[in-house]
DNA sequence: GGAATCATGTGAT
DNA sequence: ATCACATGATTCC
């Protein structure tokens, strides 16, 4: 089969594939050891293994098998060690000014002063809507000046999500506006919309340190990868790899600002504040993608 | 090898 | 001050 044309078919009314398919990734991966069969897979799950296959291959653009090959460990390392370009070195100044393209999605990034900061979204007017997406159901934050928040939800955990997120900036006001999210959200799942014609406004709202790391995140291109250390390097912090750990799990605006590319320095994929399934499924996609 | 243990920077309390 | 971390390197068995 050949590229998948992002169409809607990724995207399902209600975000269902995304739960089928996350289960399969975690059978997958919790008993790579004994490559269970598809038959079997597809039996745990009570779907028929053609279908599963074909449901699964449409999400990722990878058969199940390919997925898991994708998300191992020998994978992981490879994507590491290609490490020979650029990459993080080329310089922040040049990607501070004006439009640029980082990320592969375009991207604008614009910081929050450290006054705003401190104010903790006071006076702020943040709208936020829910929308499916390749990941399941997707919590969109935004304010006027761009993208704030990305989150996704767990079936069942809707309330604790919107807490997690809001509580980050307490002092904000919360207005359910999904009209003025729905656009966001069709622009960043569809790989097709991915062009520079208009680049995708995003507003980083955190501490000085965090906003160095979300950065550095921005440069690391698709289906490419990083180690928590690399990014301590790179803001001139080589010994503060744990601190970039926290930080990156702090990013409030995940996949657009792409911290499931940051792994162990073993190639190991470490934690991620919307599960580790979760970040396997969106290394595994963009494999599929690249 | 693998578990236990440190050194470590940041941000929240 | 103190504590919890999406880490990483070192040191024991």
């Amino acid at each position: 089969m050949n590229i998948t044309t992002s169409v809607p078919a990724d995207i399902t009314p209600h975000g269902s594939d995304y739960e089928i398919v996350s289960r399969v990734v975690e059978l997958l991966t919790e008993n790579y050891r004994d490559q269970p069969s598809l038959d079997a897979i597809a039996g745990d799950l009570g779907q028929s293994p053609t279908q599963l296959q074909k449901t699964f291959t449409r999400w990722a653009g990878l058969s199940p098998k390919a997925f898991l090959q994708a998300v191992t460990l020998d994978h992981a390392k490879r994507l590491l060690r290609q490490e020979e370009m650029p990459l993080l070195e080329t310089s922040f100044e040049l990607g501070l000014s004006g439009p640029s393209r980082l990320h592969d999605l375009f991207v604008t990034h614009e910081a929050m002063s450290p006054g705003e900061w401190k104010s903790r979204g006071g006076g702020l007017t943040i709208r936020y809507g829910y929308h499916p997406s390749p990941f399941g159901v997707a919590l969109v934050m935004v304010t006027d000046r761009g993208l704030a928040g990305l989150a996704f939800n767990d079936p069942g955990k809707e309330k604790a999500n919107f807490e997690d997120m809001a509580g980050r900036w307490p002092n904000a006001q919360f207005v359910e506006d999904s009209a003025a999210t729905a656009s966001y959200a069709a622009r960043i799942f569809n790989s097709d919309q991915w062009c520079a014609d208009e680049p995708l406004r995003i507003v980083m709202i955190g501490s000085d340190f965090q906003i160095r790391v979300w950065e550095a995140l921005l440069k690391i291109p698709m289906g490419r990868a990083v180690t928590y250390s690399d990014i301590a390097c790179k803001i001139g912090q080589p010994t503060a790899s744990r601190a970039v750990g926290a930080a990156v799990g702090r990013n409030p605006i995940s996949f657009v600002v792409p911290c499931h590319r940051a792994l162990g320095k073993g190639g190991a994929l470490t934690g991620y504040h919307w599960g580790l399934t979760r970040k396997r499924a969106m290394l595994g996609w963009e494999a599929g993608k690249a």
